[in-house]
DNA sequence: CGCTGTGTTGACAGGTCTCAATATAAGTGG
DNA sequence: CCACTTATATTGAGACCTGTCAACACAGCG
Protein backbone atom coordinates (compact mmCIF):
# COMPACT_ATOMS: atom_id res chain seq x y z
CA UNK A 1 0.00 0.00 0.00
CA UNK A 2 1.83 2.80 -1.06
CA UNK A 3 -0.13 5.95 0.92
CA UNK A 4 0.40 8.63 -2.48
CA UNK A 5 0.60 11.69 -1.28
CA UNK A 6 -1.66 14.01 -2.45
CA UNK A 7 -0.80 17.52 -1.12
CA UNK A 8 -1.89 19.11 -4.15
CA UNK A 9 -5.60 17.28 -4.24
CA UNK A 10 -5.79 17.69 -0.79
CA UNK A 11 -5.54 21.16 -0.96
CA UNK A 12 -8.91 21.49 -2.92
CA UNK A 13 -10.98 18.48 -0.88
CA UNK A 14 -10.09 16.24 1.79
CA UNK A 15 -10.56 12.75 0.28
CA UNK A 16 -12.38 10.31 2.02
CA UNK A 17 -10.44 6.95 3.20
CA UNK A 18 -12.21 4.81 0.18
CA UNK A 19 -11.23 7.78 -1.87
CA UNK A 20 -7.69 7.56 -1.02
CA UNK A 21 -8.00 3.91 -1.08
CA UNK A 22 -9.02 3.66 -4.53
CA UNK A 23 -5.99 5.43 -5.39
CA UNK A 24 -3.79 3.65 -3.42
CA UNK A 25 -4.93 0.32 -5.06
CA UNK A 26 -4.16 1.59 -8.80
CA UNK A 27 -0.64 3.36 -7.64
CA UNK A 28 2.06 0.74 -8.81
CA UNK A 29 5.14 0.59 -6.43
CA UNK A 30 7.41 3.24 -5.48
CA UNK A 31 10.43 3.18 -7.68
CA UNK A 32 13.38 5.29 -7.28
CA UNK A 33 14.90 7.28 -10.10
CA UNK A 34 18.88 8.95 -10.32
CA UNK A 35 19.36 12.63 -10.90
CA UNK A 36 19.29 13.33 -14.24
CA UNK A 37 17.21 10.23 -15.32
CA UNK A 38 15.09 10.78 -17.84
CA UNK A 39 11.08 9.53 -17.03
CA UNK A 40 9.49 10.37 -19.87
CA UNK A 41 11.11 11.42 -23.10
CA UNK A 42 8.72 13.70 -25.90
CA UNK A 43 7.80 11.42 -28.32
CA UNK A 44 7.48 8.56 -26.15
CA UNK A 45 4.08 6.46 -25.96
CA UNK A 46 1.34 7.54 -22.93
CA UNK A 47 0.57 4.13 -21.11
CA UNK A 48 1.41 5.71 -17.49
CA UNK A 49 0.97 8.63 -15.57
CA UNK A 50 3.35 9.58 -12.40
CA UNK A 51 3.14 10.13 -8.82
CA UNK A 52 5.90 12.16 -7.20
CA UNK A 53 7.09 10.86 -3.97
CA UNK A 54 10.69 12.84 -3.59
CA UNK A 55 12.59 14.68 -5.63
CA UNK A 56 12.45 17.51 -8.33
CA UNK A 57 11.35 16.74 -11.95
CA UNK A 58 11.23 18.94 -14.71
CA UNK A 59 8.80 19.35 -17.72
CA UNK A 60 10.52 20.65 -20.52
CA UNK A 61 9.67 20.50 -24.20
CA UNK A 62 12.67 21.33 -26.69
CA UNK A 63 12.73 23.42 -30.18
CA UNK A 64 14.08 22.91 -33.81
CA UNK A 65 17.16 24.40 -32.68
CA UNK A 66 18.04 22.89 -29.60
CA UNK A 67 17.00 25.28 -27.29
CA UNK A 68 14.53 24.26 -24.58
CA UNK A 69 11.63 25.40 -22.57
CA UNK A 70 11.04 24.14 -18.72
CA UNK A 71 7.33 24.61 -18.54
CA UNK A 72 6.93 23.48 -15.34
CA UNK A 73 8.75 21.80 -12.35
CA UNK A 74 7.49 19.15 -9.96
CA UNK A 75 7.64 18.92 -6.54
CA UNK A 76 6.90 16.25 -3.79
CA UNK A 77 2.81 15.26 -3.83
CA UNK A 78 2.41 16.24 -7.70
CA UNK A 79 1.04 14.44 -10.81
CA UNK A 80 3.50 14.16 -13.68
CA UNK A 81 3.10 13.67 -17.61
CA UNK A 82 -1.25 14.08 -17.40
CA UNK A 83 -0.90 16.65 -20.00
CA UNK A 84 0.31 14.12 -22.51
CA UNK A 85 -2.93 11.97 -21.84
CA UNK A 86 -4.33 13.51 -24.45
CA UNK A 87 -1.74 13.05 -27.17
CA UNK A 88 -0.40 9.19 -28.51
CA UNK A 89 3.04 10.64 -28.56
CA UNK A 90 4.39 13.02 -24.84
CA UNK A 91 4.76 16.09 -25.77
CA UNK A 92 6.67 16.55 -22.88
CA UNK A 93 10.31 15.91 -21.55
CA UNK A 94 10.62 14.95 -17.84
CA UNK A 95 13.34 14.66 -16.01
CA UNK A 96 14.45 13.76 -12.53
CA UNK A 97 17.11 17.16 -11.29
CA UNK A 98 17.75 15.11 -8.06
CA UNK A 99 17.33 11.94 -6.77
CA UNK A 100 13.78 10.91 -7.25
CA UNK A 101 11.02 8.50 -6.15
CA UNK A 102 7.95 7.89 -7.89
CA UNK A 103 5.05 5.63 -8.64
CA UNK A 104 3.10 4.91 -11.72
CA UNK A 105 -0.08 4.30 -12.69
CA UNK A 106 -1.79 3.12 -16.01
CA UNK A 107 -4.48 5.31 -17.84
CA UNK A 108 -6.37 2.46 -18.31
CA UNK A 109 -6.69 2.42 -14.11
CA UNK A 110 -7.05 6.24 -14.64
CA UNK A 111 -9.75 6.12 -16.53
CA UNK A 112 -11.48 3.91 -14.00
CA UNK A 113 -11.74 6.49 -11.42
CA UNK A 114 -13.96 8.67 -13.38
CA UNK A 115 -16.66 5.82 -12.63
CA UNK A 116 -15.47 4.62 -9.42
CA UNK A 117 -15.07 7.92 -7.70
CA UNK A 118 -16.54 10.52 -9.13
CA UNK A 119 -15.78 13.16 -6.50
CA UNK A 120 -12.36 12.33 -6.77
CA UNK A 121 -12.50 12.57 -10.51
CA UNK A 122 -13.78 16.30 -10.05
CA UNK A 123 -10.71 17.06 -7.92
CA UNK A 124 -8.50 15.46 -10.64
CA UNK A 125 -10.32 17.75 -13.18
CA UNK A 126 -9.77 20.63 -10.78
CA UNK A 127 -6.39 20.22 -10.71
CA UNK A 128 -5.69 20.58 -14.18
CA UNK A 129 -7.84 23.99 -14.02
CA UNK A 130 -5.20 25.12 -11.37
CA UNK A 131 -2.45 24.06 -13.49
CA UNK A 132 -3.88 26.08 -16.67
CA UNK A 133 -4.07 29.41 -14.23
CA UNK A 134 -0.36 28.30 -12.89
CA UNK A 135 0.24 28.28 -16.72
CA UNK A 136 -1.20 31.52 -17.56
CA UNK A 137 0.22 33.63 -14.97
CA UNK A 138 3.41 32.11 -16.09
CA UNK A 139 2.56 33.55 -19.36
CA UNK A 140 1.95 36.76 -18.81
CA UNK A 141 5.25 36.71 -16.51
CA UNK A 142 7.04 35.69 -19.43
CA UNK A 143 5.91 38.13 -22.20
CA UNK A 144 5.20 40.84 -19.91
CA UNK A 145 7.97 42.13 -17.18
CA UNK A 146 11.59 42.23 -16.85
CA UNK A 147 14.52 39.40 -16.40
CA UNK A 148 14.28 40.53 -12.58
CA UNK A 149 10.65 40.37 -12.19
CA UNK A 150 10.56 36.94 -13.51
CA UNK A 151 13.22 35.40 -11.62
CA UNK A 152 11.27 37.03 -8.52
CA UNK A 153 8.27 35.56 -9.68
CA UNK A 154 10.05 32.15 -9.96
CA UNK A 155 11.38 32.21 -6.54
CA UNK A 156 8.14 33.09 -5.01
CA UNK A 157 6.45 30.60 -6.57
CA UNK A 158 9.00 28.00 -5.61
CA UNK A 159 8.85 28.74 -2.05
CA UNK A 160 4.94 28.92 -1.83
CA UNK A 161 4.91 25.19 -3.10
CA UNK A 162 6.93 24.11 -0.98
CA UNK A 163 5.33 26.19 2.02
CA UNK A 164 2.61 24.36 1.06
CA UNK A 165 4.37 20.40 2.48
CA UNK A 166 6.14 22.31 5.16
CA UNK A 167 3.76 25.33 6.73
CA UNK A 168 6.13 26.62 9.15
CA UNK A 169 9.45 26.91 6.75
CA UNK A 170 11.51 30.14 6.62
CA UNK A 171 11.90 31.71 3.33
CA UNK A 172 15.15 30.29 2.10
CA UNK A 173 15.35 28.11 -0.60
CA UNK A 174 17.96 25.25 -1.34
CA UNK A 175 17.79 25.17 -5.30
CA UNK A 176 18.98 22.36 -6.77
CA UNK A 177 18.86 24.03 -10.06
CA UNK A 178 21.27 25.09 -12.31
CA UNK A 179 21.63 28.97 -13.83
CA UNK A 180 21.58 27.41 -17.01
CA UNK A 181 17.50 25.06 -15.69
CA UNK A 182 16.59 28.79 -14.05
CA UNK A 183 17.15 30.08 -17.44
CA UNK A 184 15.18 27.86 -19.28
CA UNK A 185 11.89 28.22 -16.77
CA UNK A 186 12.33 31.96 -17.35
CA UNK A 187 13.30 32.16 -21.01
CA UNK A 188 16.54 33.97 -20.29
CA UNK A 189 19.93 32.79 -20.86
CA UNK A 190 21.98 31.37 -17.99
CA UNK A 191 24.58 34.60 -18.06
CA UNK A 192 21.55 36.59 -18.00
CA UNK A 193 20.03 34.71 -14.87
CA UNK A 194 23.53 35.21 -13.30
CA UNK A 195 23.42 38.92 -13.81
CA UNK A 196 20.09 39.70 -12.37
CA UNK A 197 20.17 37.28 -9.66
CA UNK A 198 23.26 39.88 -8.55
CA UNK A 199 20.71 42.81 -9.20
CA UNK A 200 18.33 41.07 -6.95
CA UNK A 201 20.58 41.24 -4.36
CA UNK A 202 21.90 44.65 -4.84
CA UNK A 203 18.25 45.93 -4.58
CA UNK A 204 17.55 44.06 -1.43
CA UNK A 205 15.39 41.43 -1.97
CA UNK A 206 17.62 38.28 -1.88
CA UNK A 207 20.40 37.01 -0.06
CA UNK A 208 22.35 34.71 -1.60
CA UNK A 209 25.20 31.93 -0.60
CA UNK A 210 26.17 29.11 -2.94
CA UNK A 211 22.75 27.81 -4.33
CA UNK A 212 20.94 28.94 -1.02
CA UNK A 213 18.53 31.65 -2.00
CA UNK A 214 17.07 33.67 1.01
CA UNK A 215 14.08 35.64 0.29
CA UNK A 216 14.88 38.84 2.27
CA UNK A 217 11.94 40.40 1.91
CA UNK A 218 8.59 38.92 0.85
CA UNK A 219 6.16 41.38 0.76
CA UNK A 220 8.86 43.69 -1.27
CA UNK A 221 9.39 40.89 -3.13
CA UNK A 222 5.93 40.22 -4.26
CA UNK A 223 5.27 43.51 -5.17
CA UNK A 224 8.19 43.55 -7.30
CA UNK A 225 7.43 40.52 -8.98
CA UNK A 226 3.59 41.34 -9.57
CA UNK A 227 2.29 38.04 -9.43
CA UNK A 228 -1.20 38.33 -8.68
CA UNK A 229 -2.25 36.56 -5.37
CA UNK A 230 -4.27 33.07 -6.14
CA UNK A 231 -6.02 31.89 -3.44
CA UNK A 232 -7.28 28.24 -4.46
CA UNK A 233 -11.22 27.13 -3.70
CA UNK A 234 -11.74 25.00 -0.63
CA UNK A 235 -14.28 22.76 -0.73
CA UNK A 236 -16.21 24.22 -2.98
CA UNK A 237 -20.14 23.36 -2.79
CA UNK A 238 -20.72 22.60 -6.24
CA UNK A 239 -18.58 19.33 -5.96
CA UNK A 240 -20.70 16.58 -6.16
CA UNK A 241 -21.37 14.20 -2.68
CA UNK A 242 -18.77 11.99 -1.38
CA UNK A 243 -20.76 8.60 -1.81
CA UNK A 244 -23.48 10.01 -4.13
CA UNK A 245 -25.37 7.35 -5.71
CA UNK A 246 -24.86 7.76 -9.94
CA UNK A 247 -27.89 8.65 -11.66
CA UNK A 248 -28.86 8.14 -14.96
CA UNK A 249 -28.44 10.22 -18.00
CA UNK A 250 -31.58 11.60 -19.09
CA UNK A 251 -33.00 10.22 -22.05
CA UNK A 252 -32.03 11.40 -25.97
CA UNK A 253 -34.23 14.07 -27.22
CA UNK B 1 -33.37 22.73 -26.45
CA UNK B 2 -29.77 24.48 -26.78
CA UNK B 3 -28.27 21.47 -28.77
CA UNK B 4 -24.45 23.16 -27.46
CA UNK B 5 -21.77 22.99 -30.03
CA UNK B 6 -19.13 20.72 -28.95
CA UNK B 7 -16.68 20.31 -31.53
CA UNK B 8 -13.55 20.34 -28.87
CA UNK B 9 -14.82 17.67 -26.77
CA UNK B 10 -16.21 15.67 -29.63
CA UNK B 11 -12.81 15.23 -31.22
CA UNK B 12 -11.87 13.16 -28.59
CA UNK B 13 -14.65 10.86 -28.60
CA UNK B 14 -18.48 10.67 -29.52
CA UNK B 15 -20.57 11.75 -27.11
CA UNK B 16 -23.69 9.26 -27.22
CA UNK B 17 -27.24 11.21 -27.78
CA UNK B 18 -28.34 10.87 -23.68
CA UNK B 19 -24.56 12.62 -22.83
CA UNK B 20 -25.49 15.06 -24.96
CA UNK B 21 -28.97 15.21 -23.65
CA UNK B 22 -27.51 15.58 -20.45
CA UNK B 23 -25.58 18.58 -21.25
CA UNK B 24 -28.06 20.28 -23.21
CA UNK B 25 -30.19 19.79 -20.35
CA UNK B 26 -28.29 21.68 -18.04
CA UNK B 27 -27.14 24.82 -20.58
CA UNK B 28 -29.04 27.92 -19.72
CA UNK B 29 -30.96 29.85 -22.75
CA UNK B 30 -28.20 31.19 -25.82
CA UNK B 31 -27.85 35.16 -25.09
CA UNK B 32 -26.60 37.44 -27.35
CA UNK B 33 -24.08 39.98 -26.23
CA UNK B 34 -22.42 42.59 -28.52
CA UNK B 35 -18.69 43.48 -29.16
CA UNK B 36 -16.31 44.56 -26.44
CA UNK B 37 -19.12 43.64 -23.99
CA UNK B 38 -16.94 41.85 -20.87
CA UNK B 39 -18.51 38.40 -19.82
CA UNK B 40 -16.74 38.25 -16.70
CA UNK B 41 -13.65 40.38 -15.43
CA UNK B 42 -10.92 39.37 -13.29
CA UNK B 43 -12.07 39.23 -9.59
CA UNK B 44 -15.84 38.64 -10.30
CA UNK B 45 -17.66 35.88 -8.13
CA UNK B 46 -17.10 32.43 -10.09
CA UNK B 47 -20.46 30.28 -10.43
CA UNK B 48 -21.18 29.77 -13.89
CA UNK B 49 -19.49 28.81 -16.62
CA UNK B 50 -20.50 29.49 -20.50
CA UNK B 51 -20.74 28.00 -23.90
CA UNK B 52 -19.71 29.65 -26.66
CA UNK B 53 -22.18 29.39 -29.55
CA UNK B 54 -21.24 32.55 -32.22
CA UNK B 55 -18.45 34.91 -32.09
CA UNK B 56 -14.77 35.32 -30.62
CA UNK B 57 -13.76 36.11 -26.62
CA UNK B 58 -10.52 36.83 -25.14
CA UNK B 59 -9.45 35.48 -22.08
CA UNK B 60 -6.86 38.02 -20.30
CA UNK B 61 -5.12 39.03 -17.48
CA UNK B 62 -4.12 42.60 -16.66
CA UNK B 63 -0.86 43.70 -14.55
CA UNK B 64 -0.61 46.41 -12.13
CA UNK B 65 0.93 49.21 -14.43
CA UNK B 66 -2.03 48.48 -17.25
CA UNK B 67 -0.41 46.33 -19.46
CA UNK B 68 -2.24 43.08 -20.67
CA UNK B 69 -2.23 39.54 -21.67
CA UNK B 70 -4.36 37.69 -24.03
CA UNK B 71 -3.77 34.25 -21.99
CA UNK B 72 -6.36 32.49 -24.81
CA UNK B 73 -8.70 33.16 -27.94
CA UNK B 74 -12.10 31.98 -27.65
CA UNK B 75 -13.61 30.22 -30.67
CA UNK B 76 -17.17 28.60 -31.36
CA UNK B 77 -17.20 25.58 -29.49
CA UNK B 78 -15.32 26.22 -26.78
CA UNK B 79 -16.02 26.31 -22.77
CA UNK B 80 -14.99 29.26 -21.33
CA UNK B 81 -13.95 29.96 -18.11
CA UNK B 82 -13.11 27.22 -16.40
CA UNK B 83 -10.04 27.84 -14.96
CA UNK B 84 -11.49 29.95 -12.39
CA UNK B 85 -13.62 27.56 -11.56
CA UNK B 86 -10.80 27.09 -8.57
CA UNK B 87 -10.96 30.24 -7.33
CA UNK B 88 -13.16 32.26 -5.37
CA UNK B 89 -12.45 35.08 -7.72
CA UNK B 90 -12.14 35.14 -11.53
CA UNK B 91 -8.56 34.94 -12.76
CA UNK B 92 -9.30 35.57 -15.80
CA UNK B 93 -11.27 38.83 -18.01
CA UNK B 94 -13.50 37.55 -21.01
CA UNK B 95 -14.44 39.78 -23.67
CA UNK B 96 -16.78 39.51 -26.82
CA UNK B 97 -14.59 41.00 -29.71
CA UNK B 98 -17.33 40.57 -31.75
CA UNK B 99 -20.97 40.23 -31.38
CA UNK B 100 -21.31 36.96 -29.41
CA UNK B 101 -23.78 34.11 -28.34
CA UNK B 102 -23.31 32.05 -25.67
CA UNK B 103 -24.75 29.66 -23.10
CA UNK B 104 -24.63 29.58 -19.15
CA UNK B 105 -24.38 26.79 -16.93
CA UNK B 106 -23.90 26.68 -13.14
CA UNK B 107 -21.37 25.23 -11.58
CA UNK B 108 -23.68 23.10 -9.34
CA UNK B 109 -24.75 21.28 -12.83
CA UNK B 110 -21.57 21.04 -13.85
CA UNK B 111 -20.12 19.23 -11.12
CA UNK B 112 -23.44 16.69 -11.38
CA UNK B 113 -21.74 16.11 -14.85
CA UNK B 114 -19.04 13.67 -12.71
CA UNK B 115 -21.56 11.75 -11.25
CA UNK B 116 -24.20 11.53 -14.40
CA UNK B 117 -22.12 10.93 -17.04
CA UNK B 118 -18.78 10.02 -15.85
CA UNK B 119 -17.22 9.34 -19.65
CA UNK B 120 -18.54 12.80 -20.40
CA UNK B 121 -16.69 14.07 -17.59
CA UNK B 122 -13.64 12.58 -18.71
CA UNK B 123 -13.49 14.39 -21.89
CA UNK B 124 -13.80 17.53 -20.05
CA UNK B 125 -10.79 16.45 -18.16
CA UNK B 126 -9.05 15.99 -21.24
CA UNK B 127 -10.10 18.94 -22.70
CA UNK B 128 -8.57 21.13 -19.76
CA UNK B 129 -5.40 19.04 -19.92
CA UNK B 130 -5.34 19.64 -23.83
CA UNK B 131 -5.29 23.48 -22.98
CA UNK B 132 -2.55 22.79 -20.56
CA UNK B 133 -0.58 21.69 -23.53
CA UNK B 134 -1.56 24.63 -25.90
CA UNK B 135 -0.42 26.75 -23.39
CA UNK B 136 3.18 25.16 -22.88
CA UNK B 137 3.02 25.86 -26.60
CA UNK B 138 2.67 29.18 -26.26
CA UNK B 139 4.63 29.71 -23.01
CA UNK B 140 7.43 28.01 -25.27
CA UNK B 141 7.17 30.31 -28.55
CA UNK B 142 6.92 33.66 -26.27
CA UNK B 143 10.04 32.70 -24.41
CA UNK B 144 11.84 31.20 -26.92
CA UNK B 145 11.40 32.66 -30.46
CA UNK B 146 11.30 35.77 -32.22
CA UNK B 147 8.50 38.23 -32.94
CA UNK B 148 8.06 36.97 -36.36
CA UNK B 149 7.87 33.24 -35.54
CA UNK B 150 5.41 33.97 -32.55
CA UNK B 151 2.88 35.98 -35.40
CA UNK B 152 3.60 33.29 -37.43
CA UNK B 153 2.67 31.01 -34.52
CA UNK B 154 -0.72 32.36 -34.13
CA UNK B 155 -1.90 32.63 -37.26
CA UNK B 156 -0.87 28.52 -37.78
CA UNK B 157 -3.15 27.89 -34.65
CA UNK B 158 -6.13 30.08 -35.39
CA UNK B 159 -6.54 28.53 -38.73
CA UNK B 160 -6.30 25.10 -37.36
CA UNK B 161 -8.88 26.22 -35.03
CA UNK B 162 -11.12 27.23 -37.60
CA UNK B 163 -10.41 24.72 -39.36
CA UNK B 164 -12.02 22.48 -37.23
CA UNK B 165 -14.98 23.57 -37.41
CA UNK B 166 -14.88 24.07 -41.64
CA UNK B 167 -12.79 21.26 -42.44
CA UNK B 168 -12.25 22.30 -46.35
CA UNK B 169 -11.72 25.85 -45.44
CA UNK B 170 -8.91 27.85 -47.50
CA UNK B 171 -6.03 29.14 -45.54
CA UNK B 172 -7.21 32.71 -45.46
CA UNK B 173 -7.96 34.57 -42.05
CA UNK B 174 -10.11 37.29 -41.71
CA UNK B 175 -8.95 38.35 -38.23
CA UNK B 176 -11.72 40.52 -36.11
CA UNK B 177 -8.33 41.20 -34.06
CA UNK B 178 -6.49 44.74 -33.66
CA UNK B 179 -2.82 45.05 -33.82
CA UNK B 180 -2.65 46.09 -30.70
CA UNK B 181 -4.83 42.51 -29.64
CA UNK B 182 -2.16 41.20 -31.61
CA UNK B 183 0.45 42.20 -29.74
CA UNK B 184 -1.44 41.21 -25.85
CA UNK B 185 -1.34 37.93 -27.22
CA UNK B 186 2.17 37.59 -28.55
CA UNK B 187 4.14 39.49 -26.00
CA UNK B 188 4.95 42.41 -28.38
CA UNK B 189 3.79 46.34 -29.09
CA UNK B 190 1.42 46.98 -31.36
CA UNK B 191 3.91 48.76 -33.44
CA UNK B 192 5.97 45.90 -33.56
CA UNK B 193 3.41 44.12 -34.33
CA UNK B 194 2.92 46.22 -37.78
CA UNK B 195 6.60 45.38 -38.31
CA UNK B 196 6.10 42.09 -38.46
CA UNK B 197 3.08 41.57 -40.43
CA UNK B 198 5.47 43.59 -43.17
CA UNK B 199 7.97 41.14 -42.41
CA UNK B 200 6.13 37.82 -43.20
CA UNK B 201 4.46 39.22 -45.87
CA UNK B 202 8.10 40.36 -47.63
CA UNK B 203 9.59 36.70 -46.49
CA UNK B 204 6.43 35.52 -48.62
CA UNK B 205 4.72 33.30 -46.22
CA UNK B 206 1.42 35.81 -45.79
CA UNK B 207 -0.80 38.05 -47.77
CA UNK B 208 -2.62 40.92 -46.75
CA UNK B 209 -5.22 42.97 -47.41
CA UNK B 210 -7.17 45.31 -44.58
CA UNK B 211 -7.07 42.66 -41.77
CA UNK B 212 -7.86 39.57 -44.26
CA UNK B 213 -4.21 37.67 -43.79
CA UNK B 214 -3.86 34.67 -46.22
CA UNK B 215 -1.28 32.14 -45.13
CA UNK B 216 0.52 31.46 -48.56
CA UNK B 217 3.29 28.77 -48.37
CA UNK B 218 1.67 26.85 -45.20
CA UNK B 219 4.72 24.30 -45.26
CA UNK B 220 7.26 26.74 -45.13
CA UNK B 221 4.92 29.08 -42.39
CA UNK B 222 5.27 25.92 -40.20
CA UNK B 223 8.52 25.11 -40.23
CA UNK B 224 9.55 28.90 -39.75
CA UNK B 225 7.13 29.29 -36.40
CA UNK B 226 9.06 26.03 -35.18
CA UNK B 227 5.23 24.86 -33.71
CA UNK B 228 5.57 21.26 -32.83
CA UNK B 229 2.58 19.41 -34.37
CA UNK B 230 -0.08 18.05 -32.47
CA UNK B 231 -1.96 15.35 -32.82
CA UNK B 232 -4.51 14.38 -30.36
CA UNK B 233 -5.63 11.27 -29.58
CA UNK B 234 -9.38 9.96 -30.72
CA UNK B 235 -11.62 7.90 -28.38
CA UNK B 236 -8.80 6.39 -25.99
CA UNK B 237 -9.23 2.98 -25.04
CA UNK B 238 -8.90 3.45 -21.67
CA UNK B 239 -12.04 5.92 -21.12
CA UNK B 240 -14.54 4.33 -19.14
CA UNK B 241 -17.29 3.04 -21.51
CA UNK B 242 -19.97 4.91 -21.86
CA UNK B 243 -22.69 3.14 -19.96
CA UNK B 244 -20.57 1.76 -17.33
CA UNK B 245 -22.25 0.60 -14.26
CA UNK B 246 -20.84 2.87 -11.36
CA UNK B 247 -18.35 0.10 -9.32
CA UNK B 248 -18.29 0.56 -5.48
CA UNK B 249 -14.90 2.40 -4.39
CA UNK B 250 -12.80 -0.35 -2.52
CA UNK B 251 -13.01 -0.35 1.05
CA UNK B 252 -10.30 2.04 3.03
CA UNK B 253 -7.36 0.36 4.67
C1' DC C 1 -17.96 66.46 -40.90
C1' DG C 2 -15.19 66.16 -36.94
C1' DC C 3 -13.75 62.41 -33.68
C1' DT C 4 -11.87 58.46 -32.09
C1' DG C 5 -9.70 54.23 -32.98
C1' DT C 6 -6.52 51.88 -35.82
C1' DG C 7 -2.68 51.28 -39.01
C1' DT C 8 1.89 52.80 -40.67
C1' DT C 9 6.48 54.59 -40.56
C1' DG C 10 10.83 56.73 -38.53
C1' DA C 11 14.46 57.69 -35.04
C1' DC C 12 16.30 56.44 -30.92
C1' DA C 13 16.89 53.99 -26.37
C1' DG C 14 17.24 50.05 -23.62
C1' DG C 15 17.17 45.23 -22.26
C1' DT C 16 18.81 40.90 -23.30
C1' DC C 17 21.75 37.89 -26.15
C1' DT C 18 26.17 36.41 -28.02
C1' DC C 19 30.80 35.51 -27.70
C1' DA C 20 34.74 35.12 -24.89
C1' DA C 21 37.62 34.51 -20.96
C1' DT C 22 38.37 33.12 -16.29
C1' DA C 23 37.24 31.31 -11.74
C1' DT C 24 35.21 28.01 -9.00
C1' DA C 25 32.82 23.84 -7.85
C1' DA C 26 31.68 19.13 -8.76
C1' DG C 27 32.61 14.83 -10.31
C1' DT C 28 35.84 10.89 -11.82
C1' DG C 29 39.44 7.74 -12.11
C1' DG C 30 43.93 6.77 -10.60
C1' DC D 1 43.45 11.29 -1.28
C1' DC D 2 45.08 13.53 -5.33
C1' DA D 3 45.12 14.85 -10.28
C1' DC D 4 42.39 15.57 -13.90
C1' DT D 5 38.28 16.56 -16.29
C1' DT D 6 33.93 18.53 -16.70
C1' DA D 7 30.16 21.34 -15.31
C1' DT D 8 28.80 25.59 -13.44
C1' DA D 9 29.30 30.44 -12.00
C1' DT D 10 30.98 35.02 -12.94
C1' DT D 11 32.29 39.05 -15.48
C1' DG D 12 33.11 42.08 -19.68
C1' DA D 13 32.34 44.12 -24.44
C1' DG D 14 29.62 44.61 -28.28
C1' DA D 15 25.54 43.43 -31.32
C1' DC D 16 20.75 42.86 -32.02
C1' DC D 17 15.92 42.78 -31.21
C1' DT D 18 12.16 45.01 -29.49
C1' DG D 19 10.21 48.96 -26.91
C1' DT D 20 9.31 53.93 -26.65
C1' DC D 21 8.00 58.20 -28.42
C1' DA D 22 6.27 60.80 -32.09
C1' DA D 23 3.98 61.99 -36.26
C1' DC D 24 0.77 61.18 -39.74
C1' DA D 25 -2.69 58.57 -42.74
C1' DC D 26 -6.82 56.28 -42.94
C1' DA D 27 -11.26 54.32 -41.62
C1' DG D 28 -15.46 53.87 -39.15
C1' DC D 29 -19.02 56.25 -36.93
C1' DG D 30 -21.58 59.51 -34.44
Amino acid sequence: MSQLPLQRCLAFLDLSPSERATLDAMAGPPTPLPKRAVIRAEGDAVDTIFFLLEGWVTSSLSLPNGDRQIVKLHLPGDMLGTPSMVLAQAAETLTAITPVRLCRMSLSDYGQLFVRAPRLAAVLFLCAQQERITLMDRITSLSRTSAAQRLAALLLHIDERLRLGEPGRAPMLDLPLTQEQIGDMTGLTAVHVNRTFRELELMGLITRRGRQVGLADLERLRQFAALPPRVWVRDPSWLPAHGAEPVPAVAAA
